[in-house]
This record gives structure tokens, C-alpha cells and sequence, in this order.
DNA sequence: CAGAGGTAAGTGAATACTCACCCACCCGAT
DNA sequence: ATCGGGTGGGTGAGTATTCACTTACCTCTG
């Protein structure tokens, strides 16, 4: 129990895998070196031996630890269909989704620069289940829910409509460059927009089949 | 003039950039280094810098020359509305980009490992009037087009509704890891099957305000 | 004193980039 | 014909720097 006034030291592990994390935003995976992590966490490189065995090693926390999770939603809304109306459920997906990916995309992404890191952390979704097109099974799996007590038409192709749910919500964490003054629209009435022009469709009424 | 028998020694600029491009995409960006980059292109790291100042203008180079263009089939569709059905034409843009962003992507997505050449090839993509965004301002004037000849249900969000398509698109070209069995669907049915779910869209008929 | 938590000062390897030089070829003056 | 020299294309052998990682040591606290 240290009484020490400001106090703000959180555990050294902790620092650092923030650290880490801030610096794989901000100056990207290539730049983010063990100075830089140390510098920023407040200690020295030294001590990232202490808790980490390798710089992968630490990288992979990162993605472990970090990243936060889409697929509960998802498995809870499809334990339960019928539940509000099908536009709210949809628009809160997609709202939650965009979310999702406009933190974890750009790091998701350095990935492909490393490709021997890629494959680490493809492993290790895979051993937790998870892994990048889970969300799309798991939205899939409430659509047909929602089919099956017919609030979704029977002819629908459910996994097509979920590739392009969460494919549009992805690539607005991309598709918007930095400088741009075209930012990305906000999330709520991009949410409620998507998810109501996937419901409704775009045709002519009387050319649906 | 050689009347050297093989002679099938491309000029060296060009031998350079293939390797260059080759290697980011195998190896990543991270571990392609002039030394691999010389070695793939068949000459010396030295040869490298008689054709460009630094590495990362080689690389900036690699971007602009090697990497495919969208929107020209976009805007070649939108001047011409009307041609065709909706949905071969939808299905034709979702096929070509998904092609294109299983060309483009994993290099694009490397460069969030670095955000300084990021940001060099935003500025050099802007330069030239282009940018990861035009193609959905490319697709959204083509349904406006459409709408405007009728073909589009009159109160359709356009915007939201090429965000979507082409979302599922780039999508295709990173939510399926290396290793998983579960490849991605292919191009031909998967175009088909997300432009006629846009068109028509999921709800029940008679919920369709 | 034992041991956890932490560090200063390295180490060898790798990296981007440079420098002095080579060589084949062309061209005009001898 | 031949020489001298410029020139485009290319290289081998560096150099300074940076990197991930280690070692030997320090300093608290129980």
C-alpha cells in the first residue's frame, strides 16, 4: 500500500503493453522499437525483458489484451431473435461494428507488413475460436434467426447481406485518408443508413422479383 | 542492337520495381530490404539508388505504377446509364472490385506498419486526383445517374448503399486468414450474390414502407 | 539476506546508404 | 585506323547507425 500523492504509477506490465499499443497507432508497428516502448512507458528497455520474452511476444499481448471483442454481440442477439425492431438491431450492430474496426483495423493491418507476426496472431484468434471473418458467420447466424421467424424474407441470402453489413463498416475505417477533409460521416447516421438501405434494397419497387 | 540469345534481361528500373512489389507481398514491407530488393532484381543494393534517391521513393514508385486502378470502370458506367441491367452492371463492379482489392489491399495495408510512407502515398494518390475513397464517390454518381434515369428506387441513400457494395468487396480480401480452410467465396457468385442482395434487400415484402 | 523489480552499458547483427571504381561503347580529332 | 575521353550502367567494399536483446549490477522490502 503506497500512500505516495500522485500515484498515477500503474503496474509496470501494464504501462508498457499501453505504451505499446499507443505507439503501434500513432508512428506504426515499424517505428515502434523497444526505445520508443520504453521511452514511452517510463522505463527502461531492460525491463521489457522482465515481462515480455521477446518483442513478438509483446506484440501478441497487444492484440490479445487490446482489441476488444465483436462477436458477444452478435451471439447474444442471435440467442434471442424478434427482439425491438430488426432496423434497430442492425443499425446497432453496424454502429457497434464501425466502432470495432476503427480501433483495431490500423493495427490489424500493419500486420501485413510482418507476415511471420501475421500468422502468429491468425494462430492465436484460431485457438480462441475467434478469428477475422468470425463476425460475419456470427451476424449470418442471426440473420437466419431472424428468417427463420420470418422477419427477414425467406429467400433472402443472409451471408451475403452480412459481408456487406460489416464489409461497409470495415472499410469506413480505411477508406477515409487522414488529411482528407472528407472525414469518415459519423457512426450513428452511417449505421442507420447502411442498415437501412440493406433492409429496403435500392431496385424499383416493382422490378423485385 | 544484341543478337544475344536469351536476352530476357528486362531494363533494370523495371526488374527493380517487380521485385520490389514481389517481395511486399510475399516477405511483407517490413522484411523487404534493398539487400532482398538487389537480390530478387538480379543486381546490386548500389543499383538501386542510380534509379531512386531513397528506399522509400522506391517504394512510393511501386504504389503508383504497380498498383491497379477502379475507378476508371466507374466512371466509364456512370456516363453512360442505362446500359445493361442494373444488376449485371452491379454484378460486373463488385466482381472487377473485388479483384482489385485482392490485388491492392495487402500492400496498402502494410502501410499502416509506416505511417510516414503512408502518408507519402495518400499525398502522391491525391496528387493525381485519386484516393482510397473515389471509389465509392465513383459508384455512389453511377446509382445517382441510374436513379436519375429511373432505374434506382427514388428515395434509395446511394452513398450508403455503394459503401455497402463495395465494403463486402474489400472485405472479401482480408477477412479470410492464410491458413483457414475456409478460403474466400468465389469471385463470380460472390459478386452475383451481393449485388442481387443489395438490389432487393432482406425484409419481408409487406414491411417495405 | 533473499528475492523481486529495475537499470546502465553494452553486443553482435542488420540496415540504408555512399564511395571509389570498372567497363563497354560512342564520337570526333589526329 | 587509332587514340583520348566522356558517359550511362553497374559494382564491391565499406560506414554510421539502429535494432533486439543480454549481462552485471543496484536497491528496495520483508
Amino acid at each position: 500500500m503506497e500512500s505516495l500523492g500522485p500515484m498515477q504509477q500503474k503496474p509496470a506490465r501494464i504501462r508498457i503493453l499501453d505504451a505499446a499499443h499507443e505507439l503501434m497507432l500513432t508512428i506504426g508497428l515499424a517505428r515502434a522499437t523497444t526505445k520508443e516502448i520504453a521511452k514511452a512507458a517510463g522505463c527502461s528497455e531492460a525491463a521489457l525483458y522482465k515481462y515480455f520474452p521477446s518483442k513478438e511476444e509483446l506484440f501478441v499481448n497487444v492484440l490479445k489484451e487490446r482489441l476488444p471483442q465483436l462477436t458477444p454481440l452478435l451471439a447474444g442477439l442471435a440467442a434471442e431473435p424478434g427482439r425491438g425492431t430488426l432496423l434497430e438491431n442492425l443499425t446497432e450492430i453496424a454502429r457497434r461494428a464501425a466502432l470495432f474496426y476503427e480501433q483495431s483495423f490500423p493495427i490489424a493491418a500493419s500486420l501485413y507488413a510482418e507476415t511471420q507476426l501475421k500468422r502468429r496472431h491468425e494462430e492465436s484468434l484460431r485457438s480462441m475460436g475467434s478469428g477475422p471473418h468470425m463476425p460475419i458467420r456470427g451476424l449470418d447466424a442471426y440473420l437466419r434467426a431472424e428468417q427463420d421467424a420470418g422477419r427477414v424474407r425467406a429467400g433472402a441470402d443472409t451471408y451475403a447481406a452480412a459481408s456487406l453489413l460489416l464489409g461497409a463498416c470495415a472499410q469506413r475505417a480505411f477508406a477515409y485518408d487522414s488529411t482528407e477533409e472528407g472525414k469518415p460521416p459519423p457512426v450513428d447516421e452511417f449505421a442507420l443508413s447502411i442498415a437501412r438501405t440493406l433492409l429496403g434494397g435500392i431496385s424499383v419497387a416493382d422490378e423485385l422479383s
